[in-house]
DNA sequence: GCATCGGGAGAACGATCGTTCTCCCGTCCG
DNA sequence: CGGACGGGAGAACGATCGTTCTCCCGATGC
């Protein structure tokens, strides 16, 4: 295995484990066995855990970005279709095995008040979520406060989604977004 | 101090200090310390550190629920005013110095995954905020799908102001949920 | 073939965790 | 006045944490 597959096996081990009992219940060790990582290629690749901690958080900060877009890509029928869209592709996000609600909501919860770079990071990613759908707002001529409202609702539905392990709050916040498109594009 | 002091004087310092660094980051011997409560009583109050976590989030979830029931019944002017009110009653606590959000939701964060115990106690925190929406919707004669929406747009506000630090999401949330109402009661 | 080096397994280290125990002092009851 | 008792301060304990070190093996270059 080479560095850039351990690397790989890293990430994504981490970031399941992370995801399943929270950041400081995994420990290095159980990393290291959960992703078979030598505890000393683990380090040389991330020096410290809260380097390891970073990165992850980047690197899927990075991936929900690239799949929002791709997602939002598919959809042709323009920005008011494409920001109702967003609530759909929750939707599957919600309804994975496993799922638990966003990484950055409950890594900020666990850390936030410590760690200050996942509190940068949280708002770096949640502040991304917002101009996407600032984007498809915009494009329609609505004012700008309709996308922090329409945040308001994902995130929501993120968190009610992860505590209730239902997938619906993606659909009923998909309505709620859709009256609030209309009432704006009136 | 006697027994009950010792145990207000407990529950309030491991909520204030649970709220500021999260929940595992905050060791027995530093609540023993900001308490001023001996390991000797504090543990002959609370047999387990499981023990206190799951005091401190019943406590606080039967304050929100006073809190929001209180607060709304200094709004006399029927539901409808009483609905929109619940995000008033979230900017004020939004901007109490040092708010981080949502202790459920930050606590199912970061023991979620592997305390059966907090996921049900937010499960249940969350049902009641939805309930006492619910019971507003229900007077103005609104399906009850409104109470949801309404509920995520509260929940999306917690996180967003918990990240940003902006009590700003309050206001939004609310602005959303007047279009949200009017849109159901036409 | 032999020396060199990177990496794997896991022991070791100091710190800190949750929890318990020891020791000691002040207080009450006879 | 004496002794039983409750509680405070904090040491002690075993476990586990993040991190480093040791030892050994297999491959690679000359």
């Amino acid at each position: 295995m080479d560095a850039e597959a351990a690397e790989l096996k890293v990430l994504d081990t981490a970031e399941r484990l992370f995801d399943e009992r929270g950041v400081q219940a995994v420990g290095m060790d159980a990393l290291r066995t959960a992703s078979g990582v030598s505890l000393k290629r683990l380090y040389q690749l991330f020096p410290s855990k809260d380097v390891l901690v970073e990165a992850v958080l980047r690197r899927r900060d990075g991936a929900v970005r690239d799949a929002l877009a791709a997602h939002g890509a598919r959809v042709a029928d323009g920005p008011y279709e494409r920001a109702l869209a967003v609530f759909d592709w929750l939707g599957s996000w919600f309804a994975e095995p496993g799922f638990r609600g966003c990484a950055f909501i409950n890594t900020f919860g666990e850390l936030g008040g410590v760690a200050p770079n996942v509190t940068t990071l949280a708002r770096d990613h949640k502040e991304a979520l917002r101009a996407y759908l600032a984007a498809q707002t915009d494009a329609l001529g609505a004012p700008p406060a309709l996308a922090d409202q329409l945040a308001l609702l994902a995130n929501g539905a993120m968190v009610v989604a992860g505590i209730t392990g239902s997938p619906e709050p993606a659909a009923q916040a998909k309505a709620a977004a859709r009256v609030l498109l209309d009432a704006a594009a009136r």
